[in-house]
DNA sequence: AGGATATATGCAGATATTCAAATACAATGA
DNA sequence: TCATTGTATTTGAATATCTGCATATATCCT
């Protein structure tokens, strides 16, 4: 019961929903996500982390970067029906359309390259 | 995208999850809840609102009483998704099972009646 | 080894959620 | 109309959640 509620904790947050939305496009670095949403690098690490902890997500070092993706074969039964549902959610809200353009042009550069980057792009963290 | 996690944030509590699976089994006024959980009759009350405003459950007056139940029609698709999953889950969950016992034994009387009945039956709220 | 970089985490403040108790509101019946 | 009953809501206090900042940890490179 405690990790049944758990998966909904999880996806009871808009930046959760929206890190997930992004992870289904493809996998991602912390860097990545805060490019991708325009978050703080803590603000992203922590979500993660909680969608990690809910079993949504999984993640693996690669070098110094830590990268996440949703792994279906390891999902539970109930997590792999929500996030099927999630998959087929939110396909036209507007947040979620501009977080995937952000991603398309998001690259793998740490959190302080980043400030400068995103003042080049126009972006800005919020 | 609000009314969407709105409907995560409504199943991220336990008491929630267990006024649903309550309510799959049959609909219920506000005292057959707080029977079926034995929780308060503010906590009952409040959390059914929680269900009702995220869309989940629709209350009607039947007399004094006010009826809560789970109405398939009028459920948008992401609800309707969500109430199958739960439909189908935590059908061993040891406090799921007693509260359809509780249910079963439960009758119409009002929370002022309660006390007593509750009493007579070696029942308690929490 | 030492410096630089990517991510995680401890802390503190702001905000949100939860509860019980008391009270307000709505319907029934005398 | 007035008392009673079932439900909703307000209040205030406790607890939980979320975030940024600063710092810790882990890896890479020279």
């Amino acid at each position: 019961m405690r990790d049944f509620v758990k998966l909904f904790k999880a996806l009871s947050d808009e930046i959760r929903i929206r890190i997930l939305k992004v992870l289904l496009e493809r996998e991602c670095c912390v860097c990545e996500v805060m490019q991708a949403l325009t978050i703080s690098q803590s603000r992203a690490s922590r979500n993660l982390g909680i969608l990690e902890d809910a079993g949504f997500i999984k993640s693996k070092r690669d070098g110094p970067l830590i990268v996440y993706s949703v792994d279906r074969k390891e999902l539970n039964s109930y997590a792999t029906s929500l996030i099927e549902l999630l998959r087929g959610s939110l396909v036209d809200e507007e947040i979620i359309l501009q977080d995937k353009q952000r991603l398309s042009r998001a690259v793998r550069i740490g959190p302080r390259a980043i400030k400068k980057y995103l003042f080049a792009t126009d972006m800005r963290l919020c």
